[in-house]
DNA sequence: CATGAATGAGTATTCATTCAT
DNA sequence: TATGAATGAATACTCATTCAT
């Protein structure tokens, strides 16, 4: 009986939830980094975007969902920044490094998304995991196939993926972690060089360097433990 | 003066407070750890330790002061245990590796640290330093000179010395965080060896690597920064 | 400039906050006059006001500022009363009578209200100076200008007017605070008139009496202080 | 079987806990009169004393009976130098001056006791009757008596000497209320003058004035109440 | 649809009092 | 006898959420 659309009375935008619910995230985020979560107080939220307290109710049926959803929106903003930067048919070093400063560069316009990493996990502990880390996986299998495709090329050293793609996680996110609460004042962009620098080249001297399994073991690890 | 004060009466016990302060912080730690700040009632904590929430706020004027002084007591343990480590008269890398496990091993025997760590910024993110850099800092000065002596000696190429600090300092920072919020299961002695290869030897292979600042521009450095 | 802002919704009442802050404000002072600042617990109010207890908080920001609110509301009707009643052209002497009978009247139908002056004054000594003092302080011009017409009038000795209004506002002042505590159960019209029979008249018999400052000097003052 | 002294042990000095009463309620008068009641701890007044908290509750069961105990010692000590000043074979109106004197003198000297009567009431506000109501009613016979001769000598006019004693009591309760609240800083003598010139001679001018009932009425009371 | 008035569960903190030493 | 460590009852205030308008 009903045509699509239903011609009495206004007729329903279905964006407009949608758009409604982006531009209370956005200034969310702003927010909840401002207060933290316990201090946030949902009628200021609402005061900020000039609305009604219950109308952030009903775009989201409560304040920890808002707040996911506001996290999310900033995860996967950052995640699409850096597979748009890390795109293209380029050197693989220059592609790591486009992939390193996207992160940095990320961060470095989005404070915000810091503090609400953080939030997230100090206040909602018993998740099983953040929402951080399930996009941090679900990059995985794209991280591990171009690594080896770059080891096949010869460019970087034969060794576990795996282990190379923790240590570069380990590395940004520290690195996000300490700018943010150090009040680190470097540029992101002499920052990904610096790092950069170091993950590629390593820190030893030329004849202490070991390109082989077997002597690295000899040159890092000791004999004796401690004793010695 | 007084004339009706004498000297008789219960003794005091000068160490009471501090080992009680000690026995509170102790529980505290695990207890904050487990529920976070905001929920965490300090008359579960009174009922864990066995004792009146009354004699809690005798030993620490609010909940805010007792969560500080845990963290701070967390922080001054591990910072102990890593220069306890670092001590001795051995090689440079053996020094650096030991350094690296001693602060591995500190939070994997203690990983509610981390999450006071994460509290601590969520909570008070007004607090201009989170303690945790405070002490980080304290630190720079040795770990400099140490450093400089390692480079002097051809063991550490020669670079800047805060350049290294800080990548360490971000890596092992993010290690923590990621191996208690991801679930990482690996052994904290396979992480520090894995991340001192790469941290040692960088992750190129050999004839793409910069051991000169000039080579180092080159091979990392493209030439159009993103428009080529 | 908010595009999901837009004027629908429920109408504000812009009386209802007003309304609302009286009718808490009425059951308030019978409250606090009950209980005591201390003894004065918000939710008890709240039940007796059947509402609850975020209802009173959203109208005033703590206990202390209701308390405020409700002894002000009070002080400004009896201030209103008196006013009311001593305006119109009538005799000086019926005017002062009819003022001692309003103040007293207030307080005969309003003994909660000394138990408020009270409680101001033993629950926030700090402060400056207590609701009640400004109000008398901000009445003395007028009291003042009208003693000095019936002085030129030749109704009232000629003295120093400060000292008439101080003593009537000590007397009176005295007065409540006596009927209240020590229970006295006269009427307040019979106080009334007992009171203006003594300051209009004096207790002194008429040889003794002095009209003069000089002979007063002579009739109160002694000649010897205490040895005579 | 035991004489009146044992003679094992310390003697018993029978008027030793008396004077530790004493010592305490004096330190405790100024420190209930700074702190007010409720906020009033009892752990500050034994640092004060220099003693232990325990050993006030040895001398007091409560912190209430305490602070009664203080009032109590508080009125004893102003009805004494009243007692005292009153005193002596002298001209009737010089004896009311000197108990005027004696009673703002002695407020003067502790301000400490109007703020103990003030939190008396606020606190204890169900008791019956506050411990200065007690005290003054017990002095009314004296004063009676008083009046009755000053009248039979022709000094006072002849009138209910209730209505007198009620009325200086009401202005001198009202006094050194407003005194110590309003910070009025006139010196208590040049007060006690000025209250007791009106007191004495009242502030009609003479033609106004009314020495018997009959004419009082007619000068004082209205025809008509106030439409008139 | 949008609003904001009303609600009430949840918690840090104080301080009189006790009693083992 | 004097002490002070330990106790726990008592209470103001916040803020997410609901729902009548």
């Amino acid at each position: 009986m009903h045509s699509i659309s239903n011609k009495r009375g206004r007729p329903v935008d279905p964006g407009l939830a949608k758009r409604r619910r982006q531009e209370i995230c956005a200034e969310a985020a702003r927010f909840f980094a401002e207060f933290g979560y316990p201090q946030a107080d949902v009628q200021v939220l609402a005061d900020r975007l000039g609305v009604g307290k219950g109308t952030i109710y009903r775009y989201f049926p409560s304040k920890e969902d808002l707040f996911f959803a506001t996290v999310d929106a900033g995860i996967q903003e950052l995640s699409d920044q850096i597979d748009t930067e890390m795109a293209g048919d380029v050197d693989s070093v220059e592609i790591i490094r486009r992939g390193v400063l996207a992160y940095l560069g990320y961060f470095d316009r989005h404070p915000e998304l810091v503090e609400l990493l953080i939030i997230e996990r100090a206040e909602f502990r018993d998740r099983k995991k953040s929402t951080y880390f399930v996009h941090k996986e679900r990059n995985n299998p794209k991280r591990r196939a171009f690594l080896l495709e770059a080891m096949k090329a010869g460019v970087v050293r034969t060794m576990p993926v795996d282990r190379i793609i923790e240590i570069f996680n380990d590395t940004l996110y520290g690195a996000i972690f300490t700018n943010h609460f150090s009040g680190r004042k470097i540029s992101f962009r002499k920052q990904a060089e610096d790092l950069l620098e170091i993950l590629l080249n390593g820190i030893l001297a030329d004849d202490r360097r070991s390109s082989t399994p077997a002597e690295k073991a000899r040159a890092v690890k000791p004999r004796q433990p401690k004793q010695s």
